[in-house]
DNA sequence: CTGAAAGCGCTAACAG
DNA sequence: CTGTTAGCGCTTTCAG
């Protein structure tokens, strides 16, 4: 592996020095039209190849930022992440993706670990509450701007998501236009703030129609994404309920083959609904009343409220939250489409 | 932003030399255990995080490798990405990612653009033909070890891939014994390597059966997975196939809701078979038959030979398959199980 | 086992 | 518009 072309190699051949083949290459202005030319035509030639490192050493800039999230392969954040992907790429920005599988201990490794990176930017998914401190401790003082999607609000950090809550309690009501008193609600876990903020939504809207918050119809299990087995403390549940909100769509479209099999009428007997639009809610019979938005328009939300901070350090921390749609389907028994309308409706920026 | 902390920090406040702090911190063997004790503690006790770049502008090694793919959002892709992070995470390397978006000069770009990044190895997914020698050019010179997925074999890298054309030669047959004699194929196209090696199985599958492989029953159309209006042009054929297989389980997906709406009867009338085990495969009614395989297997090979490549440059170059599986639903009509037997069966090597 | 010295390749003052 | 100089923080000989 012979030596690397540097620009002193082609500071000698061009008859100039270091410094002014390096501010040709970073086409700064202060330079002669004709001695740019000439530089990047023999740099070109000698097969020249910039050194981040070296640039990096001496800028502490990286153009990296660093990406973690709970799991790639789950359908919102690798569209998520595609979308932050899609505008860093185009700002100039390498991308560091990290899994913290959801693991506290490993979500603050990767956090470190970006850290010592020196990435320009963070953005961080489902951030655990525990992490705020790593979180804050680590980069404020360094004044790396980190954007934190669906997590509770954390000050020190730009924060987005869509309003989990809001949408819970949009749906929960529509259940209740639909005629449903009895509405079970089944979620893997209150402790992450996106299934929290949608529980609190669901009690909400059942506490404003007069109807009691009954904490035995909130079904909480861990493995109701993976597993239908939670399907039957659903038929212990007395009375049976007329409909069944499921957290997350995932959880929906693994029980609802399971009821239709034990004879439960979708949506005669019982009205159905999920959270998040999962491709698969088109697919399944009857189709799945959901709530709607686009995980894409997160994470190009999340990027670019990362390279505005960036480029603004003194810009304002705020909770930005993006639009979602109550989407209804047959399984909550009225058709009724609807225009996809506020997908694009941002509160706060209007990144076009 | 007062300044970074350095060895020499650590050296002036342990009363020894950079070089010790060094060899300390690097945990090399040739330093008395007290000595090292004491500045790691200091290193602590100051908030000495270690800089990478100074690192690798001293040593040309990165700890990075890069990852290109045509999109993120892919569950695919998603599945492999995790597996590929998982892996490398565990060996201390980060992750670069980067969106080819299926764009020839997008590909290229993020191909200089690793290699610009100096990366310390490469896996891309689904390289288009023409980017062959860009990587062989590019990269070996270097002697940076590149790992290709899903492509056609590439000499001077590492290929792994799943047997696109056994599998698809496998279900043909499997249609055929179903006893089908007019089966179409769908497919997005023919000009990726997975789709035509898909393609040749199919041909070759029937040709083995002394059925004639009809080109006029191969619908080509680059939106099958997006948009369902490439079903009318398999009404148009003539005679009506009694199956089609379907490349791409999204295609199939797409298009079963509409066939049924058209009156057929899937399987009596109409047998269909998909690629690639999409999670809807299991939703749909009826039960989606299809070739399994585990994308994330696929990341975590491709991460381990990347690595094994890496610390063994002298490693031949191969290509490897990992195994599949013909997954029997009721969409083909006999509903037959089978262990998901050859999940772990990958050739060559055993990274268990 | 430890230290001194040199340099990886680039950029940012500061002069001219 | 261009050159000189001095590092960024780490690793690596080579000596001791």
């Amino acid at each position: 592996m012979t030596r690397q072309v540097t620009i002193y190699d082609i500071a000698e051949a061009t008859d100039v020095s270091a410094s002014t083949v390096s501010r040709a290459l970073r086409k700064e202005p202060t330079i002669a039209r004709e001695t740019r030319r000439r530089i990047l035509a023999k740099a070109e030639e000698l097969g020249y190849r910039f050194n981040p490192f070296a640039s990096s050493l001496r800028t502490s800039r990286t153009q990296n930022i660093g990406v973690i999230v709970p799991k790639v392969d789950n359908p919102y954040v690798a569209s998520a992440v595609a979308g932050i992907e899609k505008v860093m790429s185009g700002a100039g920005y390498n991308l560091f993706l990290q899994q913290s599988l959801g693991c506290e201990h490993k979500e603050k490794s990767a956090i470190d670990n970006m850290y010592r990176a020196r990435v320009d930017g963070l953005i961080v998914f489902g951030l655990q509450n525990s992490s705020d401190e790593n979180i804050g401790r680590i980069f404020s003082r360094k004044q790396t701007p980190v954007v934190v999607v669906d997590s509770v609000a954390h000050a020190h950090v730009q924060n987005i998501s869509i309003d989990h809550y809001k949408a819970a309690y949009e749906m929960t009501s529509h259940l209740y236009q639909a005629g449903c008193r009895c509405i079970a609600f089944v979620t893997p876990n209150i402790s992450q703030p996106i299934f929290s903020d949608r529980l609190r939504g669901f009690n909400d809207s059942l506490g404003d129609k007069c109807l009691p918050a009954n904490q035995k119809f909130v079904v909480v299990n861990e493995k109701c994404e993976t597993n239908a087995d939670f399907v039957k403390s659903i038929f212990d549940l007395d009375p049976f309920p007329d409909a069944i909100f499921f957290a997350s769509d995932t959880a929906a479209l693994l029980a609802i083959p399971v009821l239709k099999s034990k004879g439960v009428k979708i949506p005669e007997a019982m009205r159905v609904a999920g959270f998040g639009n999962d491709s698969g809610g088109i697919i399944i019979e009857p189709q799945l009343t959901t709530i709607g938005f686009s995980p894409l328009e997160i994470g190009q939300s999340a990027a670019t409220t990362l390279l505005r901070t960036i480029d603004n350090p003194q810009l304002q921390f705020s909770k930005q939250l993006v639009g979602h749609e109550l989407i209804v389907r047959q399984s909550s028994g009225c058709f009724k489409p609807k225009a996809f309308q506020d997908r694009l409706n941002i509160k706060q920026f209007s990144n076009a």
